[in-house]
DNA sequence: TCGAATCGTAACAATAATAGTTACATGAAA
DNA sequence: TTTCATGTAACTATTATTGTTACGATTCGA
């Protein structure tokens, strides 16, 4: 299967919003993104139900940003999407007879679960005005590459 | 995408193999997982290469656990296996040119790294033997509500 | 009021990863 | 030498994600 990049994306989008200060349609953002615009529209329709966005149609319509970047986690945005399932990884059956494959569910459980609360924790500690800072930090180095690289 | 299985999968025949102490056929072991013989040689080679298991042809043939079961962690057979991807969720575009984008990708693989190192440091604390002792017990427990079930 | 811009959404197609199946070759034991 | 069993390639089926098409609904401005 191929891999979930909606909170990728999405972060991505809200970032993007942030800069510039008014409504970006959804051919603007599919551009950004690299994708196309009802995939947008989809995408960001959770984070219109979760209060992160605003959308309007019509002239002058698009997609705002409703709060401002500092009051926003990865995690907030990852609950937008419907915390969709995180691992790869899972059971062959999920309710088992066979008792061993009840012994080797219930043993990965406990690691999966570890670790799922460890990552939702991590998320819920980035809010998005610390990616916009370090994508700051990163235009700076690259201009400073460009007017000092000689090659 | 259908999530991978296989590591659900080979430990539970690992299990079945050491409780039986003979050679077990890829026909039989394909009984116990519900699946077919050819996906268990495919997915037993790698558990052969690492040294986990021996397999023989012909007559008498079959699987064979190779090591104790104290002496193989989860995370020696998820290894055997190659490392398959665990994370359902990830990048958009794997090197962006977008500054925004790279620093999203940052910002997540700091996350995602985090919850990997605690997955498969947890996968190395459970030896296959814990995973046996937690079927015995779950065999006795099912033994006692059948004999006093009164249903 | 009309028309262009824009979102909302359903339905369908494309892509990609996993798992299952068929077919046949290889090797070992009775 | 026949039977049992693995080894493996090639193909199909299944499932989740992503992309596309089509059309309706709403909003703004001329």
């Amino acid at each position: 299967m191929k891999k979930n990049s909606r909170l990728s994306a999405v972060l991505h989008a809200l970032l993007h919003m942030a800069e510039r200060h008014a409504p970006m349609t959804s051919d603007e953002l599919a551009a950004c993104l690299s994708t196309n615009p009802v995939v947008v529209r989809r995408t960001m329709a959770g984070l219109r139900e979760a209060g992160l966005v605003s959308s309007g149609r019509g002239h002058g319509g698009g997609w705002t940003i409703s709060r401002d970047l500092s009051t926003i986690t990865m995690r907030d945005v990852y609950s937008a999407l419907g915390e969709p399932m995180l691992f790869q990884i899972g059971h062959a059956e999920e309710m088992p007879g066979c008792l061993v494959e009840q012994a080797v569910n219930h043993a990965l459980d406990d690691a999966m679960r570890d670790a799922e609360a460890l990552l939702v924790a991590r998320l819920g500690e980035v809010t998005l005005d610390i990616i916009a800072a370090d994508f700051i930090t990163r235009a700076k180095a690259r201009k400073l590459t460009l007017s000092t690289d000689t090659t």
